[in-house]
DNA sequence: CTGTTAGCGCTTTCAC
DNA sequence: GTGAAAGCGCTAACAG
C-alpha cells in the first residue's frame, strides 16, 4: 500500500495525508489523529526510500572498521555497535555495517549521513580523508591514540591515562614498589612513554628495567613477564597494555612455582571477556564503552542535523577489581 | 551531480547513460565504455535511493540479534557479521545491524530484502512470525537447536553433535572411562539428552551421576564441578557445555588442590576468546563460522533473487584440541 | 543502437 | 485546513 491507496481510505489528498504524518502544524488536530490511527489500523509505512529520494537525507549512519587490529576487541565492537545502534535508533537513524578489513575506500557515502570510525593503532591522516570523502561526510573517530591530523571529523579519545593511573594507585595503596610494564609493540601507543610520569604521580619511581614491548599475544606476555620474573630484583607487580598480555604473564608467574597474587600481582587492560575468566580472574582497566558510544553518536548527529563543527572529547577509563592484585610480598 | 546533469557531459541521453551504466546488451561497447570512463573519471555514483525507489528492491540485508543471550557469543557474532558482509558484499548488498535485545517487532521491513536472524535459545515460531513479518520477508535462522515450526524461513543449524562427538573421541583415545557433563541448564539444549548416546557411539557408558545443569557463569561451572569432584568415584574428564562453564569448572580443579590436565581434563565448548587464554589453554568444540555465514546469506540470497524455497543446513562443529586434555590418570 | 517519456512513492510549494 | 501539481533521480518501456 502506498500513500495514495492510504489517502482514499480516508478520503483526503496525499498532501494532507502526508503533513499529518510528518507532523506539520497546518493540520487539524481531529484529521491528524484520524490518519494516525487509520495508519495504526492498516499498518501503513511510508516508504522510505520514496523518503530518502526526495528529502536527501537517508537516516542513517555507517560504523566503520576498517581494520583488523581494533584499538576495540571484537568483544567490544559489538558492545560499541549496541551503544551505538541504540543512541543513533532514539534519533531515528538507522546503523549500516562495515567491517571491511583493509578497505579504506569506503563505500557509498551518498548512502549515509554520517560514519563512526573505529581507528585501528595505524589509522592516519590520510586514511581518514578516503574513507570519509575528503571529509564531506560527516564524521567521528573513536580512538586510543591523539586525534590524527584531520580536523574534518569529530574525535572521541579514550583516555588511558586514568584508568591506569588509578591501577597504579591500587597497586601502590598494596605496598608494590617495583612495578613492571609489559606493552604491545604497537606504534602509536603513548602510554609506555607517560607510564614513568604516571608512577610519579602516585608516588612510586620507575626503573625502565622493568618494562618491555613484549607484544601481541599471550606467549608473547609469557615470555616478556618471564624475563622480568628472572631480574636479580624483579617487580612484584606486572602491568600489561592488555588483557592478552597479562594472561601471558599470569602463566608465566605460576611456570616460575609462584602465584598470582600471593607472589605477584598483575594488572591488565581492556576488560576483554577473557579477563574475568583467568585464573585468577583479572583486575583490569575497562572503557566506559556506552558512554563512549553516547558521545559519539550525539557529536556526530549533531554534525549531521545542525552542521555543528566538529569536537574532540575524551572519555577516561576505570579500574576493575578482581582477583589478580594482591598486598606486596615483604 | 545526478545523471542528467552526468549525461550532458556526454552529450548522450540519460537513458543511454543508464544502460550503459547497468551493463545491458543495448548498448554500442564504444559507448559502453566512454561512459564508464567518464564516470570514473567524475566520480560519478548513481543515487543508490533513487534506484531502489523504481527497482522496488533494497539491495540490504539485515543481521537481527533479538537476544542478549545468544547461541554465538559476542566475539563470534563480530566473526558472523564479518563473514555475513563478505558473502553479501559480493553479491552487492549491504548489510544493515539490529542488535536490539527483546525487540521482536522488527524494524522496517520494507528497507531490507530479507533477514539473517540469529536465534537465541528461546526464540520460538511465534518470534519469528513476528519478527519475518509473518514470513512475508525472506529470512534465514542461524539456530543451535532445530528449526522451531516455522516453515517460512531457512535454517543453519549448527550441529553441536559432531564436535562433541569428536571430543568424547579424543578423550576415550586418552583412556578416560568416566566423563562428567556440566550443562547451562538453558531449555532447548538437547545436548544434554543425547550426551548419553554420543557416549555410547565412542564406545562408553554414560554415568547419570556424573551430569549437572550448571548454569551460564564461571562461578556456576566452578560449584557444579566441585561437586561431581566430591563425588566418591568422580570423573577424570569433564565436558562442559560452554568454555565459561569449563573454565569454572578448571577452577574447580585447582582448587581441590589437583590439575589440569594431569589429574582431570576439561573439554569446552564454543571456542570463545576466553578458551585459549586461560590456564591451561582449553580444548574446546568450535563452529566453522565462515562457512555458517556464506551458507546462510547464500541460501538467502536465493530466496530473494530467485524465490527459491526456504532450505534447512546443518553444519557441524569440530574439536580444537589445546592443552586442557591429557591421559586419564590410572 | 539511442532518445523520449512515464512512472516509482513521497514531500512540498502553491492555490483555494 | 486542504487539494493539486511539481519534482527528487532513476529505470524501463516505447519509439525511432
Amino acid at each position: 500500500m502506498n500513500i495514495v491507496e492510504f489517502a482514499k481510505t480516508l478520503n483526503l489528498s496525499i498532501g494532507t495525508v502526508s503533513r499529518a504524518l510528518n507532523d506539520r502544524a497546518e493540520v487539524s488536530p481531529k484529521t491528524r489523529r484520524r490518519v494516525l490511527e487509520k495508519a495504526e489500523e492498516l499498518g501503513f509505512i511510508r516508504n522510505s526510500n520514496a523518503r530518502r529520494l526526495v528529502a536527501g537525507r537517508n537516516h542513517m549512519i555507517r560504523l566503520e572498521c576498517p581494520h583488523r587490529a581494533h584499538i576495540l576487541s571484537d568483544q567490544y565492537l559489538v558492545e560499541l555497535a549496541r551503544g551505538v545502534e541504540e543512541v543513533a535508533g532514539e534519533h531515528g537513524y538507522d546503523l549500516l555495517l562495515h567491517l571491511g578489513a583493509h578497505r579504506f575506500d569506503s563505500g557509498d557515502l551518498q548512502d549515509v549521513d554520517g560514519l563512526v570510525i573505529v581507528a585501528g593503532e595505524e589509522l592516519t591522516a590520510s586514511d581518514l580523508h578516503s574513507i570519509t570523502g575528503a571529509g564531506h561526510t560527516p564524521s567521528v573517530v573513536i580512538t586510543g591514540n591523539a586525534p590524527p591530523d584531520f580536523p574534518a571529523a569529530s574525535y572521541v579519545c579514550l583516555d588511558t591515562y586514568t584508568g591506569v593511573r588509578e591501577a597504579l594507585l591500587h597497586l601502590a595503596a598494596l605496598g608494590h614498589r617495583r612495578i613492571g610494564y609489559l606493552g604491545s609493540g604497537l606504534p602509536g601507543y603513548r602510554l609506555r612513554d607517560a607510564f614513568p610520569r604516571l608512577m610519579a604521580q602516585v608516588g612510586l619511581s620507575f626503573d625502565p628495567a622493568l618494562a618491555r614491548e613484549a607484544g601481541l599475544t599471550p606467549d608473547d606476555g609469557r615470555r616478556a613477564a618471564l624475563e622480568l620474573l628472572a631480574l636479580p630484583a624483579p617487580p612484584t607487580a606486572i602491568f600489561a597494555r592488555t588483557d592478552v598480555l597479562a594472561s601471558g604473564a599470569v602463566q608465566a608467574v605460576l611456570q616460575t612455582g609462584k602465584s598470582v597474587p600471593g607472589d605477584v600481582s598483575v594488572v591488565g587492560h581492556d576488560n576483554i571477556e577473557a579477563a574475568a575468566l583467568v585464573n585468577p580472574p583479572l583486575t583490569t582497566v575497562a572503557i566506559a564503552l556506552a558512554e563512549v558510544a553516547t558521545v559519539a553518536v550525539e557529536s556526530l548527529l549533531a554534525m549531521i542535523t545542525t552542521g555543528a563543527a566538529p569536537t574532540v572529547r575524551t572519555i577516561g577509563t576505570h579500574l576493575i577489581v578482581r582477583g589478580s592484585c594482591g598486598v606486596a610480598p615483604v
